[in-house]
DNA sequence: TATTGTTATACTCTATAACTATA
DNA sequence: TATAGTTATAGAGTATAACAATA
């Protein structure tokens, strides 16, 4: 690096700042969902979930990018909290599927989820908006 | 949502979308560091600190977003290694800084950051590439 | 009084291996 | 043979409280 423009911060790295945003911006809705007794890995399991009655714990963990064996106390908490059920799809499989008080939730979920994601994107000045989830998007393969 | 828009992942959202290509980018950078047995946060005190010789561990926990207490292995883990000695300041605070062999390494780890803050940023289309750092910067107040 | 460095501790998330049962 | 669900366990990051020594 050139000496001359040497930073304090390591902000100038693309790289150093995309981990920073994304930690502060998952440090602000995890307090928000907390104060509804919820973790990021709950509500994005209800979101994904919603209205299907199809999808597997492996399925979801696909998804969401969380290993088999960690989905087990996710699940197991949010059963646990009367948010969701499991169906039997064969003897091998089941299905999750939000309970009438899961769906009840979700709508709670959906009022700070969609507020979150305004005001982030808000925060983007108009100009670069546009290219933030297209550039995300490219760096997710 | 409306149903007919229902994505059957949640990379439609910003918020989500962030935190997986944080995810993504840091899980190849951790790797690409592990192999010199670095880990992230030693890599960014070692940037970070590179040719100051003025910064305790509280000013670099401060830039780096790692509170004191948590500090104190990362900077045991890199002295153990001999990248870093500590320099009195006054009897109550201690300057972090290089030794020879840490400046030496921290040109593989900068042949590394470098590599990697490139090739993120290649893997962004042209014509978004411009808006992300000033996009992600926005994001951090 | 506030700050530095530290210890101890607990919680969350993540990663791996192994097992049973079923497809 | 491969997959689903699970258990157990270890590693890593992070958060809080408390303490002694010093500014």
């Amino acid at each position: 690096m050139d000496p001359a423009s040497a930073d304090e911060s390591l902000l100038h790295l693309p790289g150093f700042a995309l981990r920073r945003a994304a930690n502060v911006m998952m440090g602000k809705l995890t307090a928000q969902l907390s104060e509804m007794n919820l973790r990021l890995s709950d509500a994005s399991v209800m979101l994904l979930v919603s209205d299907r009655n199809d999808m597997t714990s492996a399925d979801i963990g696909k998804e969401l990018d969380i290993q088999r064996a960690n989905m087990v106390p996710v699940l197991a908490r949010l059963e646990e909290a009367g948010l969701i059920q499991r169906e039997p799809i064969d003897r091998k499989s089941q299905a999750i599927m939000l309970t009438p008080a899961g769906v009840r939730k979700l709508a709670q979920v959906r009022d700070v989820t969609d507020r979150f994601e305004n005001e982030l994107l808000n925060r983007i000045p108009a100009k670069h908006r546009p290219h933030f989830l297209p550039a995300l998007l490219s760096l997710i393969q």
